[in-house]
DNA sequence: CCCGTTATGATACTTACGTCTCACCAAGAG
DNA sequence: CTCTTGGTGAGACGTAAGTATCATAACGGG
């Protein structure tokens, strides 16, 4: 058994490091690579960029932007469940506006794939519904930690680039608008939890 | 100038039809077919099934499902609005899992068109917002018709494949679950509106 | 009946995805 | 030093989108 000494040749991880920056930087440029210029990008030929992502979805995929971010909140969050809500929506509708291309661009590839082929990505899951659980922290007091999970998912369809892109191409509402409206929706969700009547949770019993 | 007669030779009509009329049953038997499939099966060669449509996109636009339903409220329809949303709502998600491999097409579809081609592609345009404000009529006493207009579109936004698709792959949510929180959310968003706070409406003033 | 327009088909080309085969090279093991 | 093996590059192949050229049926007008 050759070389294995100190977790075999690192030579894999190089390659695969250099082709999923090369990757990022493209995508963060704006465009959807071509595996031959993902690969030449990052000096390596074509099919040994095929050798590390079976397909253009998976690589891309690979290179979406990480978000490092752990919260949307200000510095000092204020103890109000609409105001905290608000400004997380606030902060994240601002980030998906502002690389609403590359969201676009995921969500498409998102939607290329097959069920199958979607479970293996472990893309497409953002860290938006924690930032949003983190706002809605203060309803742990007053209701069961599932149903606040719960809103925090109805929130964030609502606010995502899925509701957004329907809202711009579809609805025609000019951007400005669509951003309001979603902020209108999801503190009426966060309303509607208020006043007693919370997301519905656990197996159907009709 | 050659036979003008009667509107011209509808060989091109006919042509089109044909390659309509294949498309839309191979997308109804599941399919994204390619274009040398739809050519294949309107029995038409390749080139002249581009010599209609630009690309596979347009194709495929054209053969969406027709929905000539004009209404989705029952045949005596509640009075109360709540009631008259839950079961537009509770019809439309019918619609949309059952035709949900199409519908995820088409949204990627669309998504893949740049913001040019997608103002050309008049598809994506349902008749969702108008089966919503139909549920919605009762308010046109109290409230004026742009929020109500505003509100079927945030409605329709938390119903739609979109979110459905949202919920369903990223959230992982189960189907009836899904299902359950778009009803729920959309009965939410109705609340909000009776108790007060409806969508804003108008240019932005702040 | 002949002529010319028009729609169409046949064919080829370019690009890109995805797959495969084969040769090469470097580096560690003996 | 040699032999093996894992990583890679070169090149070819098949499919499909999309475009372009050229030839040929069909059909209406005179």
């Amino acid at each position: 058994m050759p070389y294995e000494s100190g977790g075999r040749s690192r030579q894999k991880q190089r390659t695969r490091d250099a082709l999923v920056t090369a990757a990022r930087e493209l995508v963060a440029a704006g465009v959807t690579p071509t595996v031959e210029q993902a690969a030449a990008a990052a000096e390596v030929s074509r099919p040994t960029a095929y050798r590390y992502f079976p397909n253009q979805r998976a690589l891309l995929s690979a290179a979406h932007p990480e978000t490092t971010t752990t919260s949307l909140l200000p510095a000092d969050p204020p103890g109000d469940v609409s105001q905290r809500l608000a400004a997380v929506i606030d902060t994240f509708i601002e980030l998906v506006v502002e690389t609403e291309a590359q969201q676009r661009t995921m969500l498409r590839l998102a939607l290329g794939a097959d069920p199958a082929e979607r479970a293996a990505l472990p893309l497409r899951q953002g860290r938006a519904i924690s930032w949003i659980e983190e706002a809605l922290l203060p309803l742990q007091d007053s209701l069961p930690a599932e149903t606040v999970h719960q809103l925090a998912i109805a929130i964030r369809s609502v606010a995502g680039i899925e509701a957004l892109s329907w809202l711009l191409d579809v609805a025609k509402l000019p951007r400005d608008e669509a951003v309001r409206l979603i902020k209108w929706s999801a503190q009426s969700l966060l309303t509607a939890t208020l006043a007693g009547s919370p997301p519905p949770v656990g197996p159907l019993i009709e």
